[in-house]
DNA sequence: CAGACGATATAGTAGTACTTCACACTAGGG
DNA sequence: CCCTAGTGTGAAGTACTACTATATCGTCTG
């Protein structure tokens, strides 16, 4: 036997490993799981020295899982998604799901959807904790560690959460697509020719000037992809600005500091702004709601996800 | 909040469930856990204390498990199952399986499979660590708590391991079907009308003396149940005596003190007795092997349960 | 080269998971 | 009938192990 520690691996110890992969490193693994960063590197020595195999490789002063470290991440999730359903299989079976569940909404997913879903949660015993997170488009996954129902926003079409190993374990739950329009000023030129064709095209769009979200933040790729569609008219478009906040935005375009692309249900009730559809680019984003597959499995999850889903399914229709 | 306890539920009191499941009772249950009961039941009262609802109930000087606590202890399966995995995925990916495996089988199937099975792991790293466990039926699938792979018997055609709940969690592979036939001395009268028929027939089998197995032992149901096609003769057959070493019960028919019903591969060698088949009855055990779900996920073990098959695939064709 | 930050190692502590022991209850016999 | 042998349960004690606190080492940044 050359197995230096024999005994049941600690689902503690697994915890810990899920923790360090979605969150990239000891120090924040630790913080969520409200360890300090020595007991969570301790875990890993002690898988570690089970495996006979280094899980984690030091990469700068940071850490990162081996493949095979992965592995074991990927059949903790397992571990993790049983021993939800068992807590599940009676002791929540012979009451109705109730009690805190932590939702949280990049803020203008949260204007869209959060107010209807606590609507429609209110008195059902159903605890609703709002937060909003609005964060690049990597960063979503790793929320799931504190909250339970992330809802996110990306690039439509994108796979999107795919992030290195971040994202395994996480469920994407899609809510629905909003379609990103072109915000003008009311009076602007663009405007008037609109009307007649009930929207713009990729070449009517040369020589604006642009007003775009921080640097990787979800819908701004989509911006640079449709105005890269090709040099309009030659000249390069022009970002003048990059605010994340939609209604200082709405207020820049009210006042012809210059266009951007607006997600439709959104933004679409501003007195001094007209939303322009595209008409020759496909344009949009995907809201979903992102959950850890463990969490997944509790009744009072579940009950938010279907609410969700019911509401989102309203909304697109409307 | 009512639930007066809150936290993770712990894997060793689901094991702990698992265990009183399978061993029928809290004693037997710490014994295989080596624990002791007092440990047990304590785990089953912080399990109940968390689910709100009885999840044992007193039968006797006894105790049951409730349909509540049949429905944790399979989800208990499914843990224990996933932590099997996980500790698959890694700690024993790197090297070859091997290291001790218990295996039991009753003495006939003993006889027929170990020797193989032992010669064709040889020098394999695989340790195979054998006992002879001869058992009424209902108590077969208990065993798989303490070995990991149980060889049992059963009468064919029986759903049979599927006792109250004892053997939920525990799968089961089929490895071979063994005809039962008449065992009659040589020279006995059967034996010569049976030379031009191939066989006897059950109207050939009235007022003969039988030799049995005790009651409750696996192939015992079948004798009955091919001597009840009818009274035989109108005269009930008679059972003079109760043996189950076959062993000894192929000397009791040699020397002429009662017939037998005797599995084909397993008897056939002794030369003062001659087995017959039966024409117009089918009499037959399955001989599987028993493994609980989790203990299947071994590399090891299923290294074993594969050269089980092969064996037995050799045997029922030779 | 400081200085900040990340992971890790060691020693100490607090909690908990077990055992021990004593008790209550049931079943079966003399 | 009581008595014994069996069952599961509860309370107190103990040993362990899972965590924290603190210190150290390595790596990137200004």
């Amino acid at each position: 036997m050359i197995t230096g520690e024999v005994g049941a691996v600690d689902v503690r110890a697994l915890e810990a490993l899920r923790a360090v992969r979605s969150q990239g490193g000891v120090t924040r693994a630790a913080a969520v799981l409200h360890l300090t960063p020595s007991a969570v590197s301790q875990h890993l020595a002690s898988l570690t020295r089970q495996a006979g195999v280094p899980l984690t490789e030091r990469v700068g002063r940071g850490l990162r899982l081996t493949p095979a470290g992965l592995a074991l991440a990927d059949a903790a999730d397992d571990v993790a998604v049983a021993l939800e359903r068992a807590r599940t299989a009676v002791l929540d079976a012979h009451q109705a799901p109730t009690g805190p569940v932590r939702v949280s909404a990049f803020s203008s997913g949260a204007e869209l959807l959060l107010p209807g879903l606590l609507t429609r949660l209110e008195g059902s015993g159903v605890e609703v904790e709002c937060t909003d997170e609005d964060v690049p488009l990597d960063d979503f996954a790793p929320l799931t560690d504190r909250i339970d129902v992330v809802i996110a926003h990306r690039p439509e079409g994108e796979l999107a959460w795919s992030a290195p190993g971040a994202s395994a374990g996480v469920r994407v739950v899609p809510l629905l697509r909003e379609p990103l329009d072109v915000a003008v000023p009311v009076g602007h030129p663009l405007e008037l020719s609109a009307r007649a064709d009930g929207g713009v095209r990729h070449a009517d769009l040369a020589g604006q000037r642009w007003i775009a979200v921080k640097e990787g933040f979800p819908v701004g790729e989509v911006l640079r992809a449709v105005l890269a569609g090709g040099p309009v008219d030659g000249e390069p478009p022009r970002v003048v600005s990059r605010i994340n906040d939609f209604h200082v935005v709405l207020e820049l375009v009210a006042a012809r500091h210059g266009l951007s692309l607006l997600p439709r249900y959104t933004c679409g009730r501003h007195p001094g702004v007209r939303l322009l559809p595209l008409l020759d680019v496909r344009a949009g984003r995907q809201i979903d709601a992102l959950v850890r597959a463990d969490t997944a499995e509790r009744p009072v999850v579940r009950r938010v996800l279907s609410e969700l889903t019911a509401l989102a399914r309203k909304l697109a229709g409307a």
